[in-house]
RNA sequence: GGGCGUUUAGCUCAGUUGGCUAGAGCACCUCGUUUACACCGAGGGGGUCGGGGGUUCAAGUCCCUCAACGCCCA
C-alpha cells in the first residue's frame, strides 16, 4: 500500500491533532473510564491482590498539590500492578476532620452572623454535613481529574455508616477489654476553639516572652525565696515551692514553707531531682536562668503535675476554658486581693499579678526569654495544660503499644526492649518502611508514647456511645473495695442487654456508672434481642445520660483499612463480600512521614488489635513534601499552596503527573517555585513577593501583569482577609514552569504516534516477524525496549519512582523519537517487518507510560491498536480494548544486549563526530556528505545498516584509498575518518582550532591515565580488570593522539 | 535538648554496594521552517560536588569536624 493512501485512509478514520490538548480529551477519557468500570478491583478470588486505601483527604477543603502527590504515586503503583495482571483494589474515601471542618463551617457562619451555640447540635451538624457533601463533591471530582484509578463504587467516608458501626464496635471493644479509661489529667487545651488535642496535635513554636523573678516570703519570716517563671499568673494555683536536694542551700531550707503573696497561701517547699539548678554561667538557658526554685502548680504545667504526684501535692486549677482566671474549678481560698484577677484573660493576668507583685517590693526582675510554646495546630492559639475528664486509649497496653513495636521488620528495628521483643505472633515483622529510615521515627514514637487523650468537646464526629450516672454510690461497695479511680467492670440488667458496664468511685466517694452501648448490629450478631434504641431509652428513662464529647479524627481513621472493608461484619454490607479476608493487609500505604505518628501508629495498633495480629498493610512508603520556591511549607494562610486544578488547566493532568513522579526521589523535600497565571491575558509571570510580619514569603496580596498590565489578587491576599476577587480584579490562577518537561514530553509521544500513524495503516496483518532476522536499528530498538523493562521493573520494585521516569523518558524521548523514528525514515515504507516493528514498539511504550501518563495513552490506544500490523514473535502485547486494562508488555530477545549496544554507542560516536564538524561548518541538514573511513570503521558502518549514513546525512562512505581534497576530519579508535564534500573550499583555521582541542583533550586524557597507571599501589590493588581497562583506554587515547596530531600537521601548524 | 534530612552547573534536581574526563531538565549561546513535533532538531559554553581534616591505589560517594538551611520529636 502506497503512502498516500494510508493518509487518505487516516483523514477519514482520525488524524491526530498537531498538538496534544489535554482539556479536550481528559474529562472524555475519565467518563470512558467510568462507565466501562476499569478501574473496580475484580472479584476473582484466585488472583494474587494489589490493595491501598487512600489516605482519606479532610472533607474541610479541596485537595492541593501535596494530595497531587500523594495520589499520583498511588495511581502509578496501582495501574502498574494492575497491567501486571493482579487484581487491585484502590479503595477511595474522606476524613470528617473533626476539630477543622468544624473550624472552617463556624467561621462561614460568623460571617453572617451566626455563632454555634445559638443553634441546636443536630442543626449545627446539619451546617457541616452540607459542607462535608460540598467539599467531597470536590474532592472527588479532583481525584478523578487527576486520573486516579480508585474503585468509585466502593467510596467512603469515616462517618458514613459502615465505618461509624466499625467505629462503634471498636469503641465497645476496647471499653470492654479494659483498654478505655476515664481519667483527670492535664491535657492540652485549645483555648479558642475549647477543646483537648492529642499530643501531636500541638505545635511547638519558639515564643518570645519574658522571665519573671518572683520574691516569696518564708512563712517564718526569715527571708524569701526566688522563683522564675514565664507564666505569673499561675502562681495562684501554686501548691509547692520545690527546690533541688543538692542545691548548697537545702539544708538551711528543708521543712520551711513560704507565704504565697496575693493569695496567701502557705505551701511548702519540696525537694525534687527535676530542678535544675541555678548555674548563670551555663550555656542552658534553663540553668542560666534558673533560681533554683521553681513554683510548682500541678493543674498548669505537664511537669508540675509529675512533681505533685510524686509529693502527693493539691491541685488548684484557676483556668476556665475560655482561659481566663476563674474560681470555679477547685480554687477554693480566693481572697479579696486576688479577687480582682478573676475573669481577667491568662495575658492579662499575667502582667496584672507581676505589676501587684512590683508594687509589694516582690517582683525582683523580669528578663526578656524566648521559649517554646505548644500551639494549636488548628487555631494556632497558645495551648493550655488544662485538667479534665478525658476519655484514654490505653496505648501504653503491650497488645496495643508493644505490638505495634513488634510489626515492625526485624532489619529495620534497632535495639528493642526486651519488654517488646518477645513473641512470634502473626504479623510480626511484617511491616517495613520505604525508605528505611523512618522506621526509626516510627519505633520511637512508640517507646516513648503516652496514653492517648481520644474525647474531643466537638459536635462533628463520632458521640462517644457512653451513658453515665453520678451518685452516692453506696450500693456498689462491695464490687469496688477500696479502689479509688480505677473502672471495675460489673454485671447488670444493661450488660445482660449486650452493653459494658463499669463503676468507678471518685475522690469525693461518689459513684460514677458507665454504660457503653455497642452499635445494633453487634447485639444482633450476639443475639440480643433487645434494639440498641431500647437499650438507651432504658439507660435515660434510668437517669444516665450521654457523654457530650465526640472522639478523636483519627480514632475512626485509625481503623481506615478494617471499616472501610466492612469489619466488623462485612457480611451485612453487600458491596464488602470478602473484601476484607482478600485485601487487608493492603500492599501499602503512601503517606507523607508527619503522618507516621497521626496514623500509621494507630492503624497497626488497631488493625493488629482487632485482626489476630495482622498489619494493616505490608509497606510504608513515605513521600516527599511539596515546599514553595522559598522552602516553606504550603499551607492555607500563607496562600502558597496550588490547587492541582490550577496545573491541570495550565499543564494537563498527565504532565502534571509525569511531573510528579520524576521529581520524586529518596529525599524529605522538594521546592515548587510557582508562578501567577494572568487572568486577563492568560499568560505566566513570576509574582512580586513580601515579607510578612512572621518572616514568611508571600506572593503581595495585588499583583500586576508582566504581560498586559492586569490587576489580579493572589491567595494569600485572600487567606490574609485584606482583599477579595471581583470580576475586575479576579483571583489569580498558579502554574509552575516545573511542569513545562512532561508537557513537552506528552506532545512528543502525540506527535512521534502521528508520525508514525502517517506511514502505517495496519495493513501487513498476521505477519510475525522474529528478532533475529531484523536489521540493526530494529533489533537495537527491541533490545532497549527490554533492558528498558528490565530496569523498569527493579526501579518499581523499589518505589524508584524519578527512575521510572527517566527510564519511560529515555527510552521515548531518546531511543526511540530522536534514533529510532529517524533511522527508519528512509526504509520504513518499503519494509513490511520494519512496519511491524515501530507499531509493537508503540503498542509497548503506549503500556509503559500508561501508570504515569493514563490520559495521553488511552487517548491514543485505539490509533496505535490501528496501525498494528502484524507481531514480533518475541514481544507479547496481549489484545485490550482500552489501556487502562492493557496488560504490560513482555519481551524476551534473546539477543545480547550488550554487543548490540556497544556496537550502537560506536557508530553513535561517529555519528556524533561528523554531526558536530557539520555544525562547525554550518552545513545545512539537507546537504549530504561523504566519508572515507579505515577498515575497521567500514565494518562498523556496514554492520549497522545504513544507521551512521541516516543518522549523519552521508549518501556514500568509502574505504580510504587515498585522501579526499578538500575535506575535514576526526579521530575515531585509532584511525582518521575523512568527511568530505562539506563545503567548496576547506576552512584551515577552523580545522586547525578544532583539531588543537582535539589534541589537548587527549593530551589531558593520557595524563590523567598514565599517572593511574605509574602508580604501583594502583596497578597492584585495584581490580585486575579496572587495571587492564585503563591499559586499552590509554592506548586507545595515544593512538587517536599520533592520528589526530598527523591531521594537524597536514593542515598546516 | 534528641533525631532525621539537605547543601553538586544560573534554577530545580539525579548520581543504588567507593572506580571512565561528575549527569538530566529548564535557562543561556550558535545553527536549522528536512511534510511527527519550535511544547522541535543538531551542536556548544557552564560545576575546585558547603568549608576543613581523615581512611584508601582511588572519595561527590565512607569516617570525623565546622557552617548554613529545613523538618520531626521533646
Amino acid at each position: 500500500m502506497s503512502r498516500l493512501h494510508a493518509r487518505l485512509c487516516l483523514v477519514s478514520d482520525q488524524e491526530l491533532a498537531k498538538q496534544y490538548s489535554p482539556r479536550d480529551v481528559e474529562t472524555k477519557i475519565s467518563s470512558q473510564w467510568n462507565e466501562s468500570n476499569v478501574s473496580a478491583a475484580a472479584s476473582e478470588p484466585q488472583n494474587e491482590t494489589y490493595a491501598v486505601v487512600i489516605p482519606p483527604p479532610n472533607v474541610t477543603a479541596a485537595l492541593h498539590l501535596g494530595h497531587a502527590l500523594n495520589n499520583t504515586l498511588q495511581d502509578v503503583m496501582v495501574r502498574y500492578h494492575r497491567a501486571l495482571g493482579l487484581d487491585a483494589l484502590w479503595m477511595p474515601g474522606t476524613d470528617h476532620a473533626g476539630i477543622s471542618t468544624q473550624t472552617v463551617v463556624e467561621k462561614r457562619l460568623l460571617k453572617q452572623g451566626i455563632k454555634r451555640t445559638d443553634m441546636e447540635r443536630d442543626e449545627f451538624i446539619a451546617k457541616v454535613q452540607d459542607w462535608k457533601d460540598e467539599y467531597e463533591a470536590i474532592i472527588l471530582e479532583q481525584l478523578q481529574a487527576m486520573g486516579a484509578s480508585c474503585d468509585w463504587d466502593r467510596v467512603r467516608f469515616t462517618m458514613d455508616e459502615m465505618c461509624s458501626t466499625a467505629v462503634r464496635y471498636a469503641f465497645f471493644k476496647l471499653f470492654d477489654d479494659g483498654l478505655i479509661y476515664r481519667g483527670k489529667r492535664l491535657v492540652n487545651w485549645d483555648p479558642v476553639t475549647q477543646t483537648a488535642l492529642a499530643d501531636d496535635e500541638v505545635e511547638m513554636e519558639d515564643v518570645v516572652g519574658a522571665m519573671y523573678y518572683l520574691d516569696y516570703p518564708l512563712s517564718d519570716g526569715t527571708g524569701v525565696v526566688t522563683v522564675a517563671t514565664t507564666r505569673p499568673e499561675t502562681m495562684m494555683g501554686d501548691t509547692a515551692v520545690a527546690m533541688n536536694p543538692n542545691d548548697p542551700r537545702a539544708d538551711e531550707l528543708r521543712g520551711k514553707s513560704v507565704i504565697l503573696p496575693l493569695v496567701d497561701r502557705e505551701v511548702p517547699i519540696i525537694e525534687d531531682d527535676y530542678v535544675v539548678l541555678a548555674d548563670p554561667e551555663s550555656s542552658d538557658v534553663k540553668a542560666k536562668h534558673a533560681t533554683g526554685f521553681l513554683k510548682v502548680t500541678p493543674a498548669h504545667d505537664q511537669n508540675d503535675w509529675d512533681i505533685g504526684v510524686r509529693h502527693e501535692l493539691p491541685v488548684i486549677n484557676v483556668l476556665a476554658a475560655d482561659g481566663t482566671i476563674t474560681d470555679q474549678f477547685g480554687w477554693d481560698d480566693v481572697t479579696e486581693e486576688a479577687r480582682q484577677f478573676i475573669g481577667m484573660s491568662r495575658e492579662d493576668a499575667r502582667e496584672a499579678v507581676a505589676e501587684s507583685f512590683n508594687s509589694k517590693g516582690l517582683l525582683r526582675n523580669k528578663v526578656e526569654y524566648t521559649h517554646s510554646v505548644g500551639h494549636s495546630y488548628r487555631s494556632h492559639a497558645p495551648i493550655e495544660p488544662w485538667l479534665s475528664d478525658q476519655w484514654y486509649v490505653k496505648v501504653t497496653d503491650d497488645r496495643l503499644r508493644g505490638s505495634a513495636l513488634r510489626a515492625l521488620n526485624g532489619d529495620q528495628t534497632n535495639n528493642l526492649a526486651d519488654e517488646f521483643s518477645a513473641g512470634s505472633e502473626p504479623g510480626d515483622g511484617e511491616l517495613r518502611f520505604i525508605p528505611e529510615r523512618y522506621a526509626k521515627t516510627f519505633q520511637t514514637w512508640h517507646e516513648n508514647i503516652n496514653d492517648w487523650c481520644i474525647s474531643r468537646q466537638l459536635w462533628w464526629g463520632h458521640q462517644i456511645p457512653v451513658w453515665q450516672k453520678v451518685h452516692d454510690g453506696a450500693e456498689h461497695d462491695a464490687a469496688l473495695g477500696e479502689s479509688t479511680g480505677e473502672a471495675v467492670k460489673i454485671d447488670s440488667q444493661y450488660s445482660n442487654l449486650g452493653a459494658s458496664h463499669t463503676i468507678r468511685r471518685l475522690s469525693d466517694g461518689s459513684i460514677v456508672e458507665a454504660v457503653c452501648v455497642p452499635p445494633q448490629s453487634t447485639l444482633t450478631h450476639e443475639g440480643f434481642v433487645t434494639s440498641e434504641d431500647s437499650l438507651i431509652a432504658q439507660l435515660e428513662a434510668a437517669g444516665y445520660e450521654r457523654d457530650p464529647d465526640v472522639l478523636d479524627t483519627w480514632f475512626s481513621s485509625g481503623l481506615w483499612p478494617l471499616s472501610t472493608m466492612g469489619w466488623p461484619y462485612p457480611q451485612d454490607y453487600p458491596e464488602t463480600g470478602e473484601l476484607l479476608a482478600k485485601y487487608n493487609p493492603t500492599s501499602v500505604l503512601m503517606t507523607a512521614r508527619e503522618i507516621i505518628t497521626l496514623w500509621v501508629s494507630r492503624m497497626t495498633m488497631f488493625n493488629r488489635y482487632f485482626l489476630d495480629g495482622q498489619v494493616p498493610f505490608n509497606d510504608v512508603y513515605i513521600h516527599a513534601m511539596i515546599q514553595d520556591g522559598h522552602g516553606q511549607k504550603m499551607s492555607k494562610s500563607l496562600g502558597n499552596g496550588v490547587d492541582p486544578r490550577d496545573i491541570i488547566y495550565s499543564h494537563g493532568s498527565d504532565a502534571m503527573r509525569y511531573a510528579l513522579v520524576s521529581m520524586t526521589t529518596q529525599t524529605q523535600d522538594v521546592r515548587m517555585p510557582v508562578d501567577l497565571i494572568c487572568p486577563h491575558c492568560d499568560k505566566a509571570f513570576d509574582p512580586e513577593y513580601i515579607e510578612t510580619s512572621a518572616g514568611y514569603t508571600v506572593a503581595a496580596e495585588t499583583q500586576t501583569c508582566g504581560h498586559c498590565g492586569g490587576k489580579m489578587v493572589t491567595l494569600y491576599g485572600v487567606a490574609s482577609g485584606s482583599v477579595e476577587p471581583t470580576d475586575e480584579v479576579p483571583l489569580a490562577r498558579n502554574s509552575s514552569p516545573k511542569f513545562d518537561a512532561g508537557r513537552s514530553f506528552v506532545n512528543k509521544l502525540w506527535n512521534a504516534t502521528r508520525f508514525a500513524l502517517s506511514r502505517l495503516d495496519g495493513s501487513e496483518s498476521g505477519i510475525e516477524v522474529g528478532v533475529e532476522s531484523l536489521n540493526f536499528a530494529d533489533r537495537w530498538i527491541l533490545s532497549r525496549l527490554e533492558t528498558t523493562l528490565q530496569e523498569l521493573k527493579k526501579a518499581y520494585d523499589g518505589y524508584q519512582y524519578a527512575r521510572i521516569a527517566e527510564l519511560t523518558y529515555d527510552f521515548i524521548w531518546r531511543d526511540l523519537c530522536d534514533v529510532y523514528l529517524e533511522a527508519v525514515k528512509p526504509t520504513i515504507d518499503d519494509s513490511s517487518e520494519q512496519k511491524v516493528v515501530l507499531a509493537s514498539v508503540f503498542d509497548a511504550v503506549a503500556r509503559m507510560l500508561h501508570p504515569i501518563c493514563p490520559f495521553v495513552t488511552e487517548e491514543l490506544w485505539h490509533a496505535i491498536q490501528g496501525m498494528q500490523s502484524g507481531s514480533v514473535r518475541e514481544l507479547k502485547l496481549a489484545a485490550a480494548a482500552q489501556a487502562a486494562v492493557a496488560l504490560w508488555p513482555t519481551i524476551k530477545t534473546g539477543l545480547n544486549p550488550s554487543p548490540i549496544e556497544s556496537e550502537f554507542d560506536r557508530a553513535m560516536e561517529v555519528v556524533s563526530a561528523v554531526r558536530q564538524i557539520r555544525a562547525d561548518r554550518g552545513v545545512k541538514p539537507s546537504k549530504k556528505i561523504q566519508l572515507v573511513v579505515g577498515e575497521k570503521a567500514m565494518e562498523l558502518v556496514a554492520g549497522v545498516d545504513g544507521l551512521v549514513q541516516t543518522l549523519a546525512g552521508v549518501d556514500n562512505v568509502a574505504v580510504l584509498g587515498e585522501k579526499p581534497q578538500a575535506a575535514s576530519s576526526f579521530v575515531f579508535e585509532g584511525e582518521e575518518i575523512f568527511v568530505s564534500g562539506l563545503v567548496d573550499a576547506i576552512d584551515l583555521d577552523a580545522e586547525r582550532d578544532r583539531l588543537s582541542k582535539v589534541v589537548a583533550d587527549l593530551d589531558s586524557q593520557i595524563d590523567n591515565l598514565q599517572k593511574r597507571l605509574s602508580n604501583e599501589n594502583y596497578v597492584n590493588k585495584a581490580k585486575p580488570e579496572l587495571v587492564q581497562q585503563t591499559r586499552e583506554q590509554l592506548e586507545q587515547a595515544l593512538a587517536d593522539k599520533v592520528t589526530a596530531e598527523t591531521a594537524l600537521v597536514e593542515v598546516g601548524v
